[in-house]
Order: structure tokens, then C-alpha cells, then sequence
DNA sequence: ACCTGAACACCGTTCAAGT
DNA sequence: ACCTGAACACCGTTCAAGT
């Protein structure tokens, strides 16, 4: 294996920016945003907090970095079908399992406009929006309103699964907590709320979801 | 003024929830929500931390305070219009208008989901929805999938002006920066991203905006 | 009932000093 | 070039003590 700056190979324990993001992951997977911090990475990795800020700029710099690991995974894993409709509601359906997966994503993506996990979903949404036949000026409101609608469940699916962590409840639970709070809001103020609340048990999050997808993706192609 | 806790009137200057909320909307409309700490906000209200927790729970608290009496004033400003589809328009183009006023309500909505704030977004939409001949069984999922757009473009928003301020720059100055980024991308991995790029500083966010609400519209009363 | 302000248990980040 | 670890400048939150 040749290295460019010099002969010697890296000890294995030896740090590098791979290494720090695997463990990002690891520790974010376990404990959520909160899990993550220099003195628990640094203890992991067995050294101080400031070697980390040799190979990472800062903690959104590290969080964009594990959120990209697992974006560039999940596209990778979906196989490009000749389907353009069929395409996008792949790529959605695959960060909505990866957001499902790793709560913390969505924050991550949200919190690193323009970076490159964000690109990286626009470009195969993108791709498939021209495939589609949507002329030029309307493609970026087209793919910008996918991409918003995505990251925004995203958002929400990440503040749902601090909210019940914090309060060491599980989603269900909090679902329950919700509709219960809503039930009891102003009848006069609040119906739809109130009327709405008893069905949301009923509901589930993955398949409203991409009625959502399939909402904006009907809306693309109506006149 | 008769008060249940007893006959002595307060003090003009004693503290309140609305004088805590009050203060914490210009400390957040002025530095952002890093601006808000309880120190800041504590020398301002001329107290020290630990009164503010009479009032407020936390902080989650007290920005989800702030952020439902934004959302509060800007609904209570959208005139009831009788066509469900111009009241959704209204709504939405409502909120974005706050969003851009008040950049740090798009992370407060995200970061307090199933609250007050949320839920007034909620009602508004979930009555027009109704009106707009929704059957029963589709309700949730479309207005889910509205709040989810509106709340994504918000977070977005939040976070490019977060962007922005922490690098001290311009909003515009941001936008060009990230078309420069994408521009200098791969040219095989990223052909839609690198095309965009070139014609994106001619969008009007807002019209945007509303493209995307239109959109799931057209999907909402599309066979 | 309401307020004070010191103290606690953390953060991210920096930086002189080492190898 | 890369790592160490103490130190800096903060946080949110708590709580005994006051009025």
C-alpha cells in the first residue's frame, strides 16, 4: 500500500477521519444527538478531545460527515429502475427507512444546507425529475419541494424521538401522549385537531408518508 | 383588576410569562437562538437565571412560548377567505413570511412537534382540507404532508440564516456560495446538481414556496 | 408566592507542549 | 505530522436562602 506522505504504515488504532465517524455513528446510534460529544468520542477512541480536531473542523463538520456515511450507503443501496416515478419514491422511501433507522440524521440533514448529504439526495431526485419530462424552469421548485417535504418529515421523525428519549418513553407512548393532548384541546377552537386525534393511532407513519410523496408526485404530472 | 391570589397588584416591572416570552422573541429576533441563553435574558429582565424557572419550565419551554406567540399573532392576521384552496395559500405564505421575520420559529416548530405552535398550523390547514371535500380517510395523510412541506421549507430557512450569521454573512452571499460549491462538483456524479446551480440565484424563494404548496394541491384534487 | 445568585455538571473549542 | 490534556469561556439547571 503506497501513502503518499511517506513509507511507513498506520498503526491500526492509529486515528483518522474514517475512524472518528465510524465511532460518531456508533455513539449516536446508542444515545441520539445528545450521545455525542468530544469527551465521550475522545474516551472511545481511547485519546484526548483535541486530537480529534485534527481531522474534523468542528461538531456540524462531524455530524455532516456521519450523516453522509449513511446517506451515500442508502443510495448505493437502491438500484436505479428505468421508472422515474418509481425511482423517486425509492430514494424517499430509502432516507425514510435510514431516518427510522438513525433518528438523528434528520437533524443532521437540516442542520447542513447545501452540504453534501443534501446533495446527494437532490441529484438522484433531480435526475429523475428531468426524466420525468418537467421542463427546465420548473425542475428546481419541483425538486426543491420533494427535497423540503422529505427533509421536513425528517425533521419532525428526529424531534419525536428526542422528545421520547428525554422523557425515556418509546414512540408509541408519545403518540399516545400527543392524541391524548390534543383531545383535550378547545372544541370550539380546535375541532379538526380534536377529530383527528382519535384516528391518528390508526395511522402508519411510513405509508403516510409516501402518500405525501405520491401527493406532490401527482401534483408534478396534473396540468 | 380582581386577581384569585389576592388584592395586592403587582408591580409594573415584577416578572410574568409574557414579560419572560416578550424578552426572549427580541433576544431571538436579534442574535438568533444562540442569543438566547438565560443569562442574556436574565440581565435584560434585570433578575437572575433561576427566577426565569418560576415562570418557564425549560428552555424547550420558553422557545415553544415565543414561537406560539408568532404563529399566534400571524393566524390570527390571515383573513378567513371562503375558497379552502386560497386559505391554504394564505396560510402557508403566512407562515413562510413569519419564518423569514423570525428565522429561529422554523427550528422552535420542528423542535416542539405535537405543541401549540404546530397545532395551530394543523387546525387551520386540517379545516380547509375539509372543506376542500377530502374524504375522511385521506384527511391526515394530506394535511400531514402539507405541515410536513411547510415545516421543511422552515427548517431549511432556520438553518441557512444560522449558516449564514455563524460564518457572518449575507443570506445572499450564502446562496452564491453554495452555487459555487455545487458548480465545482463532480460532472459525473453530479450533472442535475451542477446544472442547477448555474440558473439557482434566479429563483424567488418564496415563489418556490408556494410552487410546492401548489403542487400537493394539484395532487390533493387530482384522480 | 416569588426572587436571588452561587454552585453544579456539563458543553465545544483552543493551545502550549510533547513525540 | 499528529497527539496530549489542561484550560477557557461558556451553557442549562438546581437549590438553599432570602423577602
Amino acid at each position: 500500500m503506497v501513502r503518499k506522505s511517506g513509507g511507513t504504515p498506520r498503526r491500526e488504532a492509529s486515528l483518522s477521519r474514517e475512524r472518528i465517524v465510524d465511532a460518531s455513528i456508533k455513539l449516536l446510534d446508542a444515545s441520539g444527538e445528545a450521545g455525542l460529544t468530544f469527551r465521550a468520542l475522545s474516551e472511545r477512541l481511547a485519546t484526548g478531545p483535541g486530537a480529534i480536531y485534527w481531522h474534523v473542523a468542528d461538531k456540524i463538520d462531524l455530524m455532516t460527515a456521519a450523516c453522509d456515511a449513511i446517506v451515500e450507503r442508502t443510495m448505493a443501496d437502491i438500484v436505479p429502475g428505468t421508472d422515474p416515478r418509481g425511482a423517486i419514491r425509492a430514494v424517499a422511501l430509502g432516507i425514510f427507512d435510514a431516518m427510522a433507522a438513525h433518528p438523528w440524521i434528520g437533524s443532521a440533514l437540516t442542520m447542513a444546507p447545501g452540504q453534501l448529504p443534501a446533495v446527494r439526495i437532490l441529484e438522484r431526485l433531480g435526475q429523475s425529475v428531468v426524466a420525468l419530462g418537467v421542463p427546465e424552469e420548473r425542475q428546481w421548485a419541483t425538486v426543491s419541494a420533494l427535497l423540503s417535504y422529505i427533509l421536513g418529515v425528517g425533521g419532525q421523525n428526529a424531534a419525536n424521538m428526542q422528545f421520547a428519549r428525554a422523557k425515556d418513553i418509546h414512540r408509541q407512548a408519545f403518540l399516545a401522549e400527543v392524541a391524548a393532548t390534543w383531545s383535550a384541546l378547545d372544541a370550539d377552537a380546535f375541532p379538526f385537531t380534536r377529530a383527528i386525534a382519535e384516528r391518528m393511532s390508526t395511522h402508519d407513519d411510513r405509508e403516510d408518508f409516501l402518500t405525501g410523496i405520491d401527493l406532490i408526485l401527482a401534483g408534478i404530472t396534473s396540468p
